[in-house]
RNA sequence: GCGAAAGUAGCUCAUUUGGUAGAGCACGACCUUGCCAAGGUCGGGGUGGCCGGUUCGAGCCCGGUCUUUCGCUCCA
């Protein structure tokens, strides 16, 4: 079987990541752990780059958006209000002829669907039909309410609900999926005492709503931005580090005005994909894609979607939460979850809408991006080729690589004074082993925008020679414009 | 979770019917060199993913298992 150029897209990414100390299986040793990835030296830093980047574009580009940084563990009730216990846990059921998997309550429901579309048919006789299929939902309410899977199954062999694709009822046992890990708090594992490891990062912004809000002395529309581990137990993980079971997500959840959730949603939907495209992405590999089927929180929502080597895939979420999420807390915990507004006089629970990005998700597109397997033609009619990063300088781990031309004649002495007076602006590198042209490819496999040569002219009129990643074109300039030439293509 | 494919050195891969593993690149030392993956010498690195079976003998055959990729499914 032939492999696609996707394939080898993707897998050439994941072998240039380990390779290069960007990203290594979790616990290679042992084989690894499903779905868990570590990051490494220049992933570690280039993961953090990004990070500060998103926070400062959050908390230092908007006066009005403050950080906060919430614990993992948060009390069990939060994730009732939230509607995650009852929601992040949906029940499924396999038909072993089709292989197909259901969701039971899917299932259930579909074939209360069929059943009244049959009463509509049968006009004034289907009232017998409706009532079952009444009924059927009932039953399956309570079955559920009660975790009663065996009379959930019993409803499906009863009611005779077969597979769509292979027509038949050989179902298996109903099992549950529980997409939230669980740890117990304390030393004796009671059941009172299990708490979650947190399914998103949200919850911790919702909770300390009124904390920050009268702290920071907040007022309406404001931004609470949080970034963090999030952890969930999905079924299936896969395609490298785009669905881990253990990510980190940068939340915003931005507060308003009931009412004007239309035209801040707008705002912040084109506020985003701004913000991407400050990456040097282009345009054509987004594209927007509204919800349809909304979820139980939402009224609008859409995901911002890259073209990854294996197609089209949500990198950033947009939701219009309403004020589900403030009005559930204020339910549960018995505290009032609301903002006076002194413009009209008017407590009132704030609307939210929700940025949220996937920081795993967004190291990889910005790999994938940046990945190239570049075929250079030389002067003298031969080809060479080599393999580049095109990060954009901002997020590169290594800014600036420095490195005399030879390990004698005093040049080391000359690269080391401005590593002294680099490495205290940026990252930068320094290397006096193997040819020039090699340390050349070392550089553009990590991303480095910029390297620098020190050479005998150097110590003649104080020049040295300055290397564009992306071009591989050389200029001679200053060495004491270095720094700011580096700064300036940094903070662009 | 189902189906398919794969797993040999850090990376990319050889080892064609079973006879105790090699190359290129990478890595370390030294010599020569000095502006786009230079040359030479020497060296380190693999219980062939793991466990078991068949066999006088298994990287190769068989079973199981783990991991990865692809398709389906799932992704409030």
């Amino acid at each position: 079987m032939s492999k696609t150029p996707t394939d080898n897209t993707l897998q050439a990414i994941i072998s240039h990541a380990k390779e290069y100390g960007f990203v290594f299986p979790s616990s290679e040793i042992y084989d690894g752990l499903s779905a868990v990835y570590d990051y490494g030296p220049y992933g570690s830093q280039l993961k953090k780059n990004i990070r500060d980047y998103w926070w400062n574009s959050m908390t230092q580009m908007n006066e009005n958006i403050v950080g906060i940084d919430a614990a993992i563990f948060m009390h069990p009730t939060t994730w009732k209000a939230s509607g995650h216990v009852d929601s992040f846990s949906d029940p499924l059921i396999d038909n072993k002829d089709s292989k197909k998997r259901y969701r039971v309550d899917h299932l259930i429901e579909g074939h209360a669907e069929k059943l009244i579309e049959e009463a509509a048919k049968a006009g004034d006789a289907g009232d017998e039909l409706r009532k079952r299929a009444d009924k059927l939902i009932a039953d399956m309410d309570a079955l559920f309410a009660n975790d009663d899977f065996a009379g959930l199954k019993k409803i499906i062999e009863d009611n005779k609900i077969h597979c769509s694709v292979s027509g038949t009822g050989n179902w298996t046992e109903i099992r549950q999926f529980n997409l939230m890990f669980s740890t117990e708090l304390g030393s004796v594992a009671e059941e009172a005492s299990t708490i979650y490891l947190r399914p998103e990062t949200a919850q911790g912004i919702f909770v300390n709503f009124l904390n920050v809000q009268k702290t920071a002395r907040m007022k309406i529309p404001f931004g609470i931005a949080q970034t963090g581990k999030a952890f969930r137990n999905e079924i299936v993980a896969r395609q490298f580090i785009f669905r881990m079971r253990e990510f980190e997500q940068m939340e915003m959840q931005f507060f308003i005005k009931p009412g004007t959730q239309k035209e801040w949603y707008e705002y912040w939907k084109n506020e985003r994909m701004n913000w991407h495209l400050s990456l040097g992405i282009p345009a054509e590999k987004y594209r927007y894609h509204d919800h349809v089927k909304l979820a139980h929180y939402a009224d609008a929502a859409l995901d911002i979607e890259y073209e990854f080597p294996f197609g089209f895939k949500e990198v950033e979420g947009i939701h219009s939460r309403t004020d589900f999420d403030l009005s559930r807390h204020q339910e549960f915990s018995k505290k009032k979850m609301q903002y006076f507004d002194t413009e009209i006089n008017q407590h009132y629970i704030p609307y939210v809408i929700e940025t949220s990005v996937g920081l795993d998700r967004l190291f990889l597109l910005i790999l994938s991006n940046s990945y190239e397997e570049e075929t250079i033609n030389k002067e003298d009619g031969t080809t060479d080729s080599r393999v580049v990063l095109h990060l954009p300088a901002k997020i590169a781990p290594n800014k600036l690589a420095i490195l005399p031309l030879t390990k004698k004649d005093g040049l080391p002495e000359l690269a080391k004074e401005l590593m002294n007076d680099c490495k205290k602006s940026f990252h930068c590198f320094y290397e006096e082993k193997d040819a020039i042209g090699k340390r050349y490819r070392r550089q553009d496999a990590i991303g480095t925008p910029f390297c620098v040569t020190i050479d005998h002219q150097t110590k003649e009129d104080g020049t040295v020679t300055i290397r564009h990643r992306d071009s591989m074109g050389q200029e001679r300039i200053p060495m004491s414009q270095v720094k700011a030439l580096v700064l300036e293509a940094i903070n662009k």
